[in-house]
RNA sequence: GGGCCGGUAGCUCAGCCUGGAAGAGCGCUCGGUUGGCAUCCGAGAGGUCCCGGGUUCAAAUCCCGGCCGGUCCA
């Protein structure tokens, strides 16, 4: 808590009801209480969970304490705000939505938006994954995904809605009056809060040792001097749907509270028995103490259990495990349904591999409770289970959602058969399994250790998994990467960005008339070959698609336009040289390269045409991964999770063609973002979220509708047609299409069709026997190759017979020479065949390359106990030739000797000689 | 975006560390054995050692670059 102060928690409110402020006996921490007798802050790990002995509202479900959390600040003056999916899309420093208000930032927050209400109400469907180890150990205390529900209000500098005061009073009020809690028994404790660059004072709202809310005042920026104060002070505040609702039922854990009459069937599909009561009561005590990071505690735990129970600590110690290892599955399932209905594909990247580190980990789950139950029951029954409550995007996208449960199954099944094997194989080589082989079959093969120990269990290989496994992995993986989602930047220096920010912004006639060729303007300002004008009719680099070329006339000269790129609301002008001073202040004339930028226009329309026919074929889960046009041609990345099917491809061209026939009108809108994000909802973020109050909206009838700043055709028949050129898998859950579009179609065909006769004319005929040409001349160049092979075994054995007519003896050991076989791997095989035909002999073959002379000298498996080849390399080295080898096989070149072959070969036989003998 | 692992016969892989004559099992073809068989025996076909460059007398093996796949992490 670095720069609290103690005033920033001295509240009217807490006076007015006589609060009295303490200091916790344990932790340390000042709280407030209405107990003079309290001592301590009332918060895990200070205190045992006791908030079931509190008088309360009793059995709320999860949907009824949303709906009265909703209901109370509705009538309190707030508006109700619908929740955003769980992939905050809009974020490009985040993947998933973890509290309700990364749904306002960055442009709210950042006081360029205004809020779509103030003060609001929003219940926030949130993922956190960090302790996703913990889920279902704290029996509810950690769980990977949750109900934010949060009422926020936005204070501006000329306009406070409320602040400190209001805000406890309303938390105060809705715990007491909505929940039933006596006042006496909620603790606000003072606490601190920072993230993403703000920090402020806050409240914890404690009751029977369970964490009920916080209460956040952001109101300072984190700076290197410090914590400087924002003009726009921030209401921030979180309780949680799933602890109020097990705050409020009679039973021992989250998880009984949350998933009801889930928890039986998902007992009955992983056979985990509902242990006594007496059990899960005495850990539901217990638990509030436990401290994940602190292995000593978790053994205190079960210790401390089984000390109220008076059963064997072995036997709670298993008990309690698998209860975890059931709440754990019932929480991941759920928090894997969430993330698929949102959309994401499963990936080795970005989110989509959040979705599958979330499956996976259900699935060795199960597979370590021994279930015989696949994952998509489970799932399933989790979507049908949750889409009757809050979710209905999770029935809407069950089919989708089960599909790819099941690839994953599948993918994960395959890796852990790669990783068995891997297991066996260094067992077999090494006998045993190190910690390094642990880390490794997780870090590159995915296995996890427990498996590795199963695996090394049946091989009578004992393997210790180290207590700190985890960081060890973390340690292989140093410093953490870059952002999330990259940001289109400027291509131009710094100081030019710099200086283009004095100007006003420029007048977009590229909107005002995307049809506008030529215009005519008022030079702002020059900088070098930069040019700002009042108006341009030139695209500036963005949104996928290229800048406009063509010509400016300014001061009598005309230049080229080579780039434009937009710097702000400024649009810069690149020229083909330097521009002077002069000119400033005077009529500037420009001219649209029109013909490139009409098929920019073109491509850019096919691509939203293609988007909307790939959702259609592909389904809702198609988002756009990137894309870019140019004036040849265009590319959209999509998120799937396989590679479309060839029928898929046609089809998806089938319907974009079928879009460009249809004739529909493209318009352009601007609306403010709040009104747009309620007509259309997020589909309109393709590609990226722009940072302004206002959004251009591009909208394709019943189409297609999507926030863009490109330019467009004002009907898909301008299109012409749409050609879809390749189509490849960018990495895992994300697919590459490349289309062409109008004139280019005609171009592209061009191309194969000159592609075509080039190949034609190689292998000789007319591209329409092209097919049958090709399969001829395969057929006769493997007939060829069947020859080579014959004829080369006749050579060899040519050569290997003359030799053995012809040999040298030579100090006991018998020699065959071969001279000038044509073809090295001739020479080879002769030596070889030579060496195997007599076990006591030793063969030499050569060959001329060029100039120089190639040896190869093999010895028989007799031979070869006499004498070391390598000696002979050796010994010939020292004379000026290269080579070595085994033993038994030695190749030489002697360069520059192919003149004198015959005397080459004698010196080698006279040293062979030599070595025989020492052999 | 980054770390790690991998790419050799139709399949599963060995060989790579330490460069030197391309391998095993399964599958396939043919022949034999058998009342029959996922039997047994024998023979055979099957290879761009991912691609490109470098080092070397010599590269599946070493080095560099690329492509593809897997995996872990942001």
């Amino acid at each position: 808590m670095p720069e609290a102060q103690a005033e920033e928690y001295m509240l009217e409110f807490f006076k007015r009801n006589g609060f009295i402020r303490k200091r916790c006996k344990i932790g340390g921490e000042f709280f407030w209480t209405l107990d003079p007798e309290q001592d301590h802050c009332n918060d895990a790990p200070c205190v045992d969970y006791y908030f079931w002995k509190i008088p309360r509202l009793r059995d709320l479900t999860v949907s009824e304490a949303r709906r009265k959390f909703i209901e109370f600040f509705k009538r309190r003056g707030h508006e109700y705000i619908e929740p955003r999916p769980v992939v905050a899309r809009w974020r490009e420093d985040l993947y998933l939505t973890i509290a309700s208000i990364v749904v306002f930032q960055p442009h709210v927050t950042s006081g360029l938006v205004p809020p779509p209400a103030n003060p609001l109400v929003i219940v926030q469907p949130s993922i956190r994954l960090e302790d996703i180890d913990n889920v279902g150990l704290t029996l509810g205390r950690h769980l990977s995904s949750f109900e934010m529900a949060a009422h926020h209000a936005f204070n501006y500098p000329d306009k406070t809605v409320y602040w400190k005061e209001e805000t406890v009073e309303l938390a105060f009020d809705f715990f007491t009056k909505e929940l039933g809690i006596p006042p006496e028994k909620i603790t606000f404790k003072e606490s601190w809060w920072e993230g993403g660059g703000n920090a402020g004072p806050s409240f914890e709202v404690t009751v029977g040792g369970l964490e009920l809310a916080t209460l956040v005042f952001m109101q300072y920026r984190v700076t290197e001097k410090g914590y400087e104060p924002i003009p726009l002070r921030i209401v921030d505040t979180g309780y949680g749907v799933e602890r109020m609702a097990w705050f409020s039922q009679e039973v021992p854990t989250a998880f009984h509270a949350i998933y009801g009459p889930l928890m039986q069937e998902f007992r009955k599909a992983l056979g985990v028995a509902e242990p006594s009561s007496q059990i899960l009561w005495a850990a539901a005590r217990r638990v509030g103490r436990l401290d994940p990071e602190d292995p000593s505690s978790i053994e205190r735990f079960y210790h401390r259990v089984s000390e109220d129970t008076g059963l064997d600590h072995k036997e709670v110690r298993q008990i309690l495990e698998k209860e975890a290892a059931l709440y754990a599955v019932l929480d991941h399932t759920k928090t894997a349904a969430l993330m698929l209905a949102d959309g994401i594909v499963p990936s080795n990247t970005g989110e989509g591999y959040l979705a599958r580190l979330v499956i996976r980990r259900a699935l060795r789950l199960i597979n370590r409770l021994g279930a015989d139950t696949g994952l998509e029951p489970l799932i399933e029954a989790q979507a049908r289970y949750w889409a009757a409550d809050y979710y209905p995007q999770m029935e809407q996208r069950l089919d989708y959602i089960l599909k790819v449960v099941s690839l994953e199954e599948k993918r994960f099944v395959e890796a852990l058969k790669r990783g068995m094997r891997e297991v066996e194989r260094r067992i077999k080589r090494a006998k045993t399994l190190s910690v390094e082989d642990l880390i490794q079959l997780y870090d590159s093969h995915g296995i996890p250790p427990d498996i590795v120990k199963d695996i090394g269990m049946k091989f009578g290989v004992k393997v210790e998994i180290p207590h700190n496994f985890y960081s060890l992995v973390a340690d292989r993986h140093g410093a953490r990467g870059a952002v999330a989602r990259s940001i289109e930047k400027a291509k131009i220096p710094d100081d030019v960005a710099h200086w283009a920010q004095q100007f006003p912004e420029t007048r977009r006639l590229f909107h005002e008339d995307p049809y506008m060729q030529e215009f005519a303007a008022k030079v702002l300002g020059a900088h070098g070959r930069y040019l700002v004008l009042d108006a341009t009719a030139f695209y500036p680099r963005g949104g996928g698609q290229l800048h406009d070329t063509g010509w400016i006339e300014l001061c009598g000269q005309r230049y080229r336009v080579v780039g434009v790129e937009k710097v702000g609301n400024v649009i810069v002008h690149i020229l083909d040289r330097e521009v002077g001073q002069a000119c400033n202040g005077g009529p500037a004339r420009g001219a649209v390269d029109w013909e490139r930028r009409y098929k920019l226009m073109r491509h850019h329309t096919a691509v939203h045409v293609l988007l909307g026919a790939a959702r259609r074929v592909l389904g809702d889960h198609v988002w756009q991964a990137g894309a870019e046009k140019t004036e040849h041609k265009a590319r959209l990345d999509i998120t799937h999770y396989e590679l479309p099917s060839k029928d898929e491809i046609r089809k998806i061209e089938e319907l974009a063609n079928h879009v460009v026939v249809r004739r529909i009108p493209v318009e352009a809108i601007v609306l403010d973002r709040n009104e747009a994000e309620r007509r259309y909802g997020f589909r309109i973020y393709q590609g990226g979220v722009p940072l302004d109050p206002k959004i251009r909206i591009i909208h394709t009838e019943d189409w297609e509708v999507e926030a863009c700043f490109g330019t467009h055709v004002s009907n898909t028949a301008e299109i012409g047609a749409i050609k879809i050129v390749n189509v490849e898998k960018l990495q895992d859950g994300v697919v590459r299409f490349e289309l062409v579009a109008g004139t280019e179609v005609a171009r592209y065909a061009g191309e194969l069709e000159e592609e075509l006769q080039e190949a034609a004319k190689i292998v000789g005929g007319s591209t329409a026997e092209l097919r049958r040409r090709l399969e001829k001349l395969d057929e006769d160049f493997k007939e060829l190759r069947r020859r080579y092979q014959k004829i080369k075994s006749k050579l060899v054995e040519i050569y290997t017979k003359a030799a053995l007519q012809d040999p040298i003896e030579l100090g006991g050991v018998r020699i065959y020479a071969v001279r000038e076989p044509l073809d090295e791997e001739v020479r080879q095989e002769v030596v070889k065949r030579l060496s195997e035909a007599e076990a006591g002999a030793v063969a030499l073959a050569y060959t001329q390359i060029g100039e120089d002379l190639v040896l190869e000298i093999g010895a028989g498996s007799e031979a070869s106990k006499l004498l070391d080849l390598r000696l002979l390399a050796r010994e010939l080295a020292k004379q000026g030739m290269r080579g070595g080898g085994r033993p038994a096989h030695v190749t030489l070149l002697a360069r520059g000797s192919a003149a004198r072959a015959k005397e080459t070969v004698e010196d080698v036989l006279k040293l062979l000689s030599k070595i025989v003998k020492r052999g």
